[in-house]
DNA sequence: ATGATAATTGCAACAGCGTTGCAAAGGATG
DNA sequence: CATCCTTTGCAACGCTGTTGCAATTATCAT
């Protein structure tokens, strides 16, 4: 338990086994967004479906969040700010790089508020922004 | 050719087709955005390939446009804007409510421009906004 | 009108993603 | 060790969307 990626699990009730593991170091050292498909490929062997419990585990305990980017592929990125089981507040921009396919969180881009008709009660305000990345320029 | 839903189809290219005449009717009479799997229950009998290669088409031509409301369900409205082949014009913000599960178009909420890093090049901005709709108040 | 030409449709088959059921393996706890 | 609960792996399945191909239908030029 001196392993800090051992503790993130612990801290969420998780055991810290073999596969988690491994699939939470992913995380940590990728600058984006991930696919549980691009996940799959990064490891000699894993089963599929071990894998997706993995990642609804660690959405659902504020591990990491999912991420919708438009292009039908869903990936995960690691939660900055501290989340808990059921409790997410990713409130930040995502950004979809058309050239590279690469997508990530904007941390420092807060969603703006946007005003609505009154009538409608919102509750959330997902953003996710299409272009070239600093990379791709 | 009197029939308005057959001048937008001839407008754009397309033939006056059987199916295609009763699919731009399904949109021209819901106010909300329509997943495939609902128009295909809303006919007593449809080709399921046969609506996705009209939709396909539909977007194509900017009769309609996709809407990702991160349901995971792909849905579709009529264009507002004049939008031409390969060339929309919807950028609006578009709306999900949790109580009914519909999704619809908030045209008179443009979508603000948003300050992000300058190493990033902006091209399109999507914003979904979820809660609860006027109806489920 | 008749035949050539091109667009549209319907069917079969397939691929990919994600889910569920279930049994085996692994840890925790006494 | 014995028990209980969690996690994993496999098989099977459902759903969405795609492609190939042949049949049908509309369009157009004789
Ligand atoms: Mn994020
Ligand atoms: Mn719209
Ligand atoms: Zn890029
Ligand atoms: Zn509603």
């Amino acid at each position: 338990m001196n392993d800090p990626i051992s503790d993130i699990l612990q801290s969420k009730g998780l055991r810290a086994t073999p596969v988690r593991l491994k699939v939470l170091e992913q995380f940590q050292g990728s600058d984006n967004a991930v696919s549980p498909k691009e996940i799959e490929l990064r490891f000699d062997q894993i089963d599929r479906i071990t894998l997706y419990r993995t990642l609804k585990s660690f959405e659902e305990k504020g591990i990491v969040h999912k991420i919708d980017d438009g292009t039908g592929t869903p990936k995960y990125a690691m939660c900055i700010d501290k989340c808990d089981e059921g409790h997410h507040h990713d409130d930040h921009v995502h950004f979809h790089c058309n050239d590279c396919g690469n997508t990530f969180c904007v941390e420092d881009v807060e969603v703006p508020y946007i005003k609505t008709p009154p009538k409608l009660k919102v509750a959330k305000t997902s953003i996710v922004m299409n272009g070239t990345c600093e990379k791709c320029q």
